[in-house]
DNA sequence: CCCCGATTCTTTACACCGTAAAGACTGAAG
DNA sequence: CTTCAGTCTTTACGGTGTAAAGAATCGGGG
């Protein structure tokens, strides 16, 4: 086996990395540009390749929208997975701070017209995520007195949750904060909604 | 007064009621074609006019989009009015109801980077529309037990209802209808979820 | 060692997009 | 009748995604 030769900049060919590199870019331009920045010659001029240059790798501007959204939703999960030790209530304080921290890839993680949801990496990640929240439904349906059906809660759960963080992401959430007798911060806002 | 001499529809100028038609062929391209179908040569080609004939009345295309979504938001509003008579439990649903019947519209609402928030008609017709939900949390509220500011429970209520639609309108709730001893239908799901 | 196929990246080309600019046409007011 | 403001068309320009063909490079089998 050959040692990876640390890609050196200057040979215009067989970046080494560009997959990993254009994904970098894109990451980079969706939160310092907003999601309308993300087209094909924008991430590779900003990578220093040619425009077509992500077609081997990704085929089209959606293969490569939908592997950043997979990226995207395996650290939603992994952030999911670490708050469930802290206790099953703070998970879905993780499912938004995790959007309002990464705003343009959660807005883009749930684009349907601009990544395909039936492309391999991305299913499997969604999954994954979705499966998380499922065991929380699961876990914090109380005795049948409720009698509430898995899917009910499960949706309740989650729409709650999403709503949330969608609504944070978009802004439509601030002009709440700071109102008379109301939370004095977007994070707080979210905790006491979500009680 | 003139009478208005009803469109003859053979002159190619002063089309008469060119705007009207081009927020319906946007619509009718938004809903059977989705959001991706939206641009400013396909909706002037739908109404027969030439790809520049919008600017007079809207600008450019951010205009037309965003007095598009404000007809949406004002739908939005009469909808939940009319829903508070049969009780303040139904527009929430009212609210899911919309969505699942108009979904590129509903998706175009909330869509900031296709349509301009500060556009005045668009402004206008969304706050009427937010003002409903936040009547709706008010008159939720129960006494001081629970003790959760105003601002809380809008967030929370508006969060649920908003996020049901959202995932109900991207096909990610369908999953969930069928399931063993779960509700046969979405608006069942989402019914359930809401109580 | 050499060569050859597979892969990566570049250049070129094409159809489409939003819209700015300038011209043809119309209705109405003076 | 004249004029003017508003409407719609044609033309043109820079931008996009990507298909096609060529140049450069790597890896493995003679």
């Amino acid at each position: 086996m050959t040692m990876k030769p640390a890609p050196s900049p200057k040979s215009p060919y067989h970046h080494g990395g560009l997959p990993a590199a254009l994904l970098q870019s894109a990451r980079h331009l969706l939160e310092k540009r907003g999601i309308g920045a993300l087209g094909l010659r924008a991430i590779t001029r900003h990578a220093g390749v040619s425009a077509t240059a992500a077609a081997p790798h990704f085929g089209n501007l959606t293969g490569l929208l939908s592997t950043l959204a997979a990226t995207g939703y395996d650290e939603l999960a992994d952030a999911m997975e670490a708050a469930r030790t802290h206790g099953p209530r703070t998970v879905g304080l993780a499912y938004v701070h995790f959007a309002l921290a990464n705003p343009g890839l959660f807005t883009l993680m749930f684009r349907s017209d601009a990544i395909d949801r039936d492309h391999g990496q991305l299913a499997r990640a969604s999954a994954r995520a979705f499966s998380c929240l499922a065991a929380l439904a699961d876990g914090g349906r109380a005795g049948p007195p409720g009698a509430s059906s898995r899917a009910a809660v499960m949706a309740g759960l989650w729409g709650k949750v999403h709503g949330l963080a969608v609504l944070a992401t978009d802004g439509l959430l601030s002009p709440l904060v700071g109102t008379k007798d109301g939370p004095a911060t977007l994070d707080a806002l979210v905790a006491a909604a979500l009680r």
